[in-house]
DNA sequence: GGCAATTTGTACGTATGTATA
DNA sequence: GTATACATACGTACAAATTGC
């Protein structure tokens, strides 16, 4: 599949694997990590690459260290949940249902507000790439070929980028992250891909036309009903 | 004033001083940073202290390093603005009215819907912290010390948290650090602090007796003063 | 106050990868 | 292409600081 070799040098690496267990809840908040030359030999590398890691970890606020104590769990409601890595940890590890059903939560905050700014404010180029987006998606929904989900990402994310806010922009990586997942569970009525792509062309023509509040309201439907899907999901589930 | 000694350690305090150059545009994104070797001479420590916050900031996104390549500053929109650190580095040197504005546009997206979720889903014994910090503020109001910042802040921490939804309650600290820098501009009216403290009474209420809708809308047009306030600012020295 | 455990900080050596001549 | 130089990547070893007993 000309998959990227992924590029990792050996402390990120490191990285990933203690942040994927420490999210999982293999070392509780209590218990605590394994001393570094503990993990020095569990991995069979140098202190050198496990401090780096370390120190990454707790820059992204898992953990904290100091002498004589050793390397603790921060509790949870520390750790940085709009660092990519986090995120990706955090969904790919735990009952995601509950968390999808925050993660829209946040979105419909978000989203909304996002796509209210953009067509008050927008630069015409930025909207320029909603549209293309749009186009995307209703050639996906045509053509065979995976492609939907890519442009369904394009389009969130130009909006995102559009609101010519730079607080909005970055959650791009944030909804990018969530929504990769998400399509897990969403199993998509294939069917409805021209109905799904048609709801998102009506929301780039809102913003195009310079229509926020309807941009903001076509938004918030859109994304409450991938909401109430989750919802039922969870109903069934439980 | 007792102010408690900075437990940073040596990486820690390297972190800081080029994470806030970098952001400062002091290192720009072609430019990049010295050699390792260069900023060990520059600070006077070894170079695994360097690397170690080397790693920090490249767990931060401001940074990426590779072999012979040297250490290159990311762009701007790869930082990551929800880190503490990088948001307090970023308000503490760039023209902060712009950033306020933007951080108050974000604001408007996250805090109404998180005053709707707490009215709808909140648990009783989490409105009753914002019971609290009502009745702080209200004290506050009448005494001159200078305690109703922390009343402020302790009022919208405890509305994102009764929220129940852990991305909402996280951005505490994004709101936290961003109110401590936004109080230097709103120089406060000292006399309107009983309507004020009144507003937030308000906004209380409404979460008590369960009613999402009125929780959004007092929450929405607090924030929008608040907004309009800067606007007008910016106004005044553009 | 002394002792032991653990992180913190330093020093230096080798390996690897990557631009440039 | 090949070689070379240079910067980071990785490793080992040891001294210092901090903290619990």
């Amino acid at each position: 599949m000309g998959r990227i070799i992924e590029n990792l040098n050996l402390s990120e690496q490191v990285t990933n694997e203690l942040g994927r267990a420490i999210v999982a809840g293999e070392y509780s908040c209590e218990s605590g990590l394994p001393t570094e030359a503990q993990l020095c030999e569990e991995y069979g590398i140098s202190r050198t690459a496990v401090r780096e890691a370390v120190k990454m970890l707790a820059a992204k606020g898992l953990i904290s260290s100091r002498p004589r104590q050793g390397i603790s769990v921060e509790q949870p409601s520390n750790w940085n949940l709009y660092d990519t890595s986090v995120l990706k940890w955090l969904l790919s590890s735990s009952p995601s249902l509950y968390v999808l059903k925050e993660f829209l939560q946040m979105r419909l905050a978000i989203e909304p507000e996002a796509a209210a700014l953009a067509a008050e404010f927008g630069r015409d180029e930025d909207i320029d790439q909603i549209g293309k987006a749009v186009e995307a998606m209703k050639a996906a929904a045509n053509d065979p070929s995976g492609s939907m989900h890519d442009a369904d990402l394009a389009f969130h994310t130009s909006i995102l980028f559009a609101s010519g806010n730079r607080f909005f922009s970055h959650l791009r990586d944030f909804i990018s992250t969530a929504l990769n997942v998400s399509i897990q569970h969403t199993t998509p009525a294939k069917a409805n891909d021209l109905a799904v792509a048609d709801d998102h062309a009506k929301i780039y023509t809102a913003i195009r036309n310079r229509q926020p509040e309807r941009a903001r309201n076509l938004m918030k439907y859109l994304i409450d009903e991938a909401k109430t899907f989750i919802e039922l999901e969870i109903k069934k589930q439980g």
